[in-house]
RNA sequence: GCCGCUAUCGUCUAGUCUGGCCUAGGACACAGCGUUCUCAACGCUGGAACACCGGUUCGAAUCCGGUUAGCGGUACCA
């Protein structure tokens, strides 16, 4: 065990070449699961050593998307959120951009250098690529042959090409917190390079120096690191740094199994808040991809998740994100939530306060509507679908109006009866439930449910499925329904 | 090719460490039924899995070995 005292930091480290993904999302969310519950830090680093490939929006969208979980950070890098406000950077760790790190490295290569741990390499990348290509056709490893490491002097007329670490030939053993004992054998590896140049460092090496100076404790990332790990064990030991700690997550698959990469757009974190899913849902069911509580919960708050998480109930395999289920956990707190909490959750998203402002509609109607239709809403997109018809009444064909066989003039003559109910109603009595369902008792014992009812719900939403005709003149009152009655009743007519 | 990781219903998983309580439990999805003017929600019911072979044992989903399959890595990407 680790001494009792040592205070846990974590940290997210992604690479800002992409949109910020599911993978990542839940790499994070087991990060901050793992501080949140020990009183640690979590730290965000950009990992952006490959100038070629990382770009300023993707670490904004990475920010943003953290942001939008809830997945709060102790320290990070400056970003810029959706608003296009700044936000400083925070941590007394910085910079945590590697690209603004490098005088850092430079130091650590040189150590390694005069350590002679590391060496400089010669070798062209054609060099190195003819040789690579040979030793795979030989059916060996390819690793580099040791060509430049007994060099005592730069050789007559070459150029330094990179900087390569002195791998030693030993088995590398380490412990997985998911995992357990997991071990590579060095000599398959060989000599690896560490950096370009003094001042571009390489992934293995930026990522060693980086979780020492900032005091990372545990490692907590995908499973497609678990290869470059030993790597970064003898780094550390030769530069005399700690030891970490290591839990390798399994990687999200998509349907066909394969690693979820970013040629799948819509694993974008971002996309789903525009498809109307709940942080609080998107993170319940991160946290479920490869995890379980003891027991057989599934619809968990953010501090049940905190308290229950545990990095041993792990899953080790791989898990296929299913979208449906998703959909369902999202469903389940839609539901239980307020309809004033969704409508905020609603104003929140600049998108949809933009469509709600578009339809026109006072508050306290929205959340007549919002009581009537939520339980048919699985996201807050659902919404504007649902919600039309109560803001206008769509085009509908006459015959919609008939239930099962009722000829045209007997469903005319009943809506005529609920016109006379509701328009008195308009007028004088209430227009509650109670009251109409008072009002139409005799019709509906006359004439059946079906007779009264379907044609009734048909006139007022213009649609076959809906909410049952009580609810609709809820929201609507008694004066509007009875106008949607009477158009009913004319187009029944003008046809007849 | 080589190295590594993994293997329970279609999917997410419980159970595996500490063998018997497992004729393998839950959830999503699916099907049927109920409720019902429709849809949704809700309730009930159902089908559905220990990858394969061998070993250890009185007894294996669980321990061991092998096979197969999937995934990851094999970069002067991260």
């Amino acid at each position: 065990m680790r001494g009792a005292k040592e205070k846990i930091r974590v940290r997210l480290a992604p690479s800002p070449t992409g949109a910020f993904h599911f993978g990542t999302a839940r790499t994070a969310l087991f990060n901050w699961l793992f501080a949140r519950q020990h009183t640690g830090t979590f730290v965000v680093r950009m990992e952006d050593t490959d100038a070629a490939r990382s770009k300023p929006e993707y670490e904004d969208n990475l920010m943003q998307g953290l942001s939008w979980l809830g997945l709060s950070w102790d320290e990070g890098p400056d970003w810029k959120d959706e608003k296009g406000k700044r936000h400083r950077e925070k941590g007394k760790h910085g910079p945590y951009r590697q690209s603004e790190r490098k005088k850092k490295y430079r130091m650590y290569l040189r150590a390694l250098l005069e350590s002679h741990n590391a060496y400089v390499c010669y070798c062209t990348k054609e060099e190195i690529e003819a040789q690579r290509e040979s030793m795979l056709a030989e059916g060996l490893p390819p690793r580099y042959n040791g060509h430049c490491r007994a060099l005592e002097s730069p050789p007559e007329g070459r150029a330094p090409q990179a900087i390569r670490f002195r791998t030693p030939e030993i088995r590398v053993e380490f412990r997985d917190l998911i995992r357990g004992n997991v071990s590579f054998d060095a000599a398959l590896f060989g000599d690896f390079i560490i950096a370009k140049g003094e001042d571009s460092p390489l992934y293995n090496f930026a990522v060693v120096v980086d979780d020492e100076l900032m005091s990372i404790t545990h490692v907590i990332r995908g499973e497609d690191h678990l290869p470059n790990t030993p790597k970064q064990i003898l780094l550390q030991s030769a530069l005399k740094f700690r030891e970490l700690a290591y839990a390798h997550v399994p990687l999200i698959l998509g349907s066909d199994r394969s690693k979820l990469s970013k040629r799948y757009a819509e694993t974008s974190l971002l996309a789903y808040r525009e498809k109307g899913f709940l942080p609080d849902a998107m993170v319940n069911f991160l946290a479920l991809l490869g995890w379980h509580p003891k027991d057989n919960r599934e619809i968990l708050s953010r501090e049940e998740l905190v308290s229950a998480f545990d990095l041993k109930r792990i899953q080790k395999s791989g898990a296929i994100f299913d979208g449906e289920k998703l959909e369902w956990m999202n469903a389940e707190r839609l539901h239980a939530m307020s309809d004033a909490a969704i409508l905020e959750a609603m104003l929140e998203n600049p998108e949809f306060e933009k469509r709600i402002r578009e339809m026109r509609v006072e508050k306290a109607r929205l959340l007549k509507i919002l009581s009537v239709e939520k339980q048919r809403m699985k996201t807050l997109a659902d919404f504007f679908e649902l919600a039309s018809f109560f803001v206008e009444l769509p085009g509908y064909e006459s015959a919609l109006l008939l239930w099962q066989k009722d000829p045209r003039k007997k469903t005319a003559a009943i809506l005529k009866e609920l016109l006379v109910i509701l328009e008195m109603n308009a007028a004088t009595a209430p227009c509650d439930r109670a009251a109409l369902e008072k009002a139409l008792a005799p019709i509906t014992k006359r004439e059946g449910n079906g007779s009264v009812l379907w044609p009734l719900r048909v006139a007022l939403s213009g649609k076959a499925a809906s909410p049952d005709p009580y609810e609709i003149i809820g929201v609507l009152g008694c004066a509007e329904s009875a106008a949607r009655v009477r158009l009913a009743i004319e187009k029944l007519e003008k046809i007849a």
